[in-house]
DNA sequence: ACGTTAATTAACCACTATGTTAATTACACG
DNA sequence: CGTGTAATTAACATAGTGGTTAATTAACGT
């Protein structure tokens, strides 16, 4: 279990965060794609994954010469835990119909 | 407006994690008692309020030579709603009560 | 006005983060 | 096997982060 700030920290940066968007988006991807939407070398994306899988935040397959990432919803998770843990905060001032709906229960 | 990056970046680190967590769970509080808690010294503490204020997360307001701050609900609310735009990721792996009943409208 | 207290800013140091290019590893295929 | 492709690791330069102590600013009490 990583710690909530090695998960805040690792989408602190917009590259990363720009990864784990995509990778929401399109779903699982190899190394290789990513590197052609950001603007920086291969070393560069291989260490901001590595970076993203230490943190917990993506996951590592391997096919053949190709690594294929994607992003783990258990990550996902501890932020999204957090913020319920703490709605008493950011409930008060809502306005989006979604964020409404899913605390009108009342749990 | 600040970007998301910047509110990942202000949680990153854990002496300003646990100093937005305190200020949720006592409400307002001078930066000398925030200093009490944390083991670090006046000025290190001071420039991470800073950090906090600079990302939108604490608002500071000042009374005679004190200066109180409190958390801004709006910047926890936007990392609420990015983890509500990316729910299909982690609704999936959901066991706790609280997230099972909040979803359980089906917005 | 003076001294005290609360907090911040200034100046400095150590360490981490992020980028680059070059070298290495690992698989695929003729 | 050699060659090519995918990706990573190595080595290095530079900028940013976070800590300290010293100095500064601002308000309060006498």
């Amino acid at each position: 279990m990583t710690h909530l700030t090695d998960t805040f920290a690792a989408l602190s940066d917009p590259t990363r965060l720009a990864v784990v968007e995509r990778l929401m988006a399109e779903g699982e991807l190899p190394a290789g794609r990513l590197v052609e939407q950001a603007d920086i070398s291969a070393p560069a994306m291989s260490r901001h994954l590595k970076v993203l899988r230490q943190a917990g935040l993506v996951e590592q397959r391997i096919q053949g010469t190709s690594r294929l990432y994607s992003v783990r919803a258990q990550a996902l998770r501890t932020i999204a835990d957090w913020t319920l843990d703490h709605r008493a905060f950011w409930e008060a001032s809502m306005d989006r119909l979604a964020t409404h709906l899913a605390l009108q229960d009342g749990d």
